[in-house]
DNA sequence: TGTACATCAGTGAACGCGCGTTCACTGATGTAC
DNA sequence: TGTACATCAGTGAACGCGCGTTCACTGATGTAC
């Protein structure tokens, strides 16, 4: 991503959009979602006020772009971790930390992600990006797992995973050394249990 | 609870308090933490702007008692739940699936009780609420598990419980008829891979 | 190569709003004597 | 039984603030001819 907090010397930005949702995510990683607004948002683009409603309609409309954002982020991660496949079981821990790490290191995507209440969560891409993390999950799970085991079990073991790791993040045990400790015991003790 | 929407007769209101924490749940059953406003919590018991600041200082002070009162329901609910004790699995079963009830019953206060951003979260009562409900958690594990258990392994079941117990109510997989059995599924599965 | 014009990005002033908190106050209560 | 007084609950007007959104606008770009 560009510079952006420079004086710009032309009227046109030339790359407002971009230049907005990432402002806005350290906006959301400094004060969090109760902190954010257009006008800050503006303000560090050093732009106008009127600009993002410009190009986002409104303040959900902004927000829901960045969460968007962080899906991908999330999605593009977790295939690149699954490329270099191992064991399976592995993969799955892998796809844990990679969600669970998504808290630490983008606080502010992740901040606005489940906030539907926050968000538009009718909009297409949003809706897309986020069921294409969990699909990912839930694969891979069906891979670590005996294969006579039936599709719900399965479905019910990636939101149980899903929930848990939100859970972690949302609760504060997503960081320090423990984390890691924590999401492995979670992913083999369910999975141990799926194949008992 | 009593009848509070009735016009006071007298100056005095006579359990304000009380009143105004009730009134603050509904407010936040209905609008979510967002919505949340001291004036218009004011507003619903009837009484001065000011009324709310005089007795809980502020709004976080307000918002931190609700959660306190949140969480005393929760452990309350949960102790007699254990009471009538039964299978040591059942029991955990039990513990989570009031904690998940917490939230279709009583979205209000569980709408605050982790918002560690709107609480005062050093508050005495409150954190000592908060780690009731969660002990109570980790000593039925403890019953429900292999003798031989070593302390780390429940206190890392107690925390994936209860984190995942917090993503169903987050991620709205808390309701309908799939619910329970995505808690039994959670239970049964974890526990089953520890005394694997 | 030059010019008219449509298009779009970004401006900045203004709107009306609801908010949290403060402060000097008044009404009611209850206790000491 | 009666009265003075301390205490506390609740008042209501006022403060200053930051917000989202609107709107007519201006600056820049690029395309058609």
């Amino acid at each position: 991503m560009k510079e952006t907090t420079q004086t710009r010397e032309s009227y046109h930005h030339g790359n407002l959009p971009e230049t907005l949702i990432h402002e806005a995510a350290k906006l959301l990683t400094e004060k969090g979602a109760e902190g954010f607004s257009m006008r800050e948002v503006a303000r560090r683009a050093g732009v106008a006020v009127a600009a993002p409603a410009h190009h986002f309609g409104n303040a959900k409309g902004l927000l829901t772009a960045i969460a968007t954002y962080g899906f991908q982020k999330l999605t593009t991660e977790q295939q690149k971790a699954m490329e270099m496949s191992r064991d399976p079981v592995e993969n799955v821990i892998g796809l844990c930390r990679i969600y669970v790490d998504m808290g630490s290191r983008y606080p502010g995507y992740a901040a606005v992600m489940f906030r539907w209440d926050l968000l538009d969560d009718g909009d297409f891409a949003y809706s897309n990006a986020a069921s294409s993390a969990f699909n990912l999950l839930s694969d891979a799970i069906a891979e670590a797992v005996p294969e006579k085991t039936d599709a719900k079990s399965i479905q019910r073991a990636a939101k149980t995973l899903w929930a848990a790791m939100h859970g972690f993040v949302v609760l504060s045990l997503a960081d320090g050394d423990e984390a890691v400790e924590r999401i492995n015991f979670a992913v083999r003790t369910l999975l141990a249990g799926m194949s008992k």
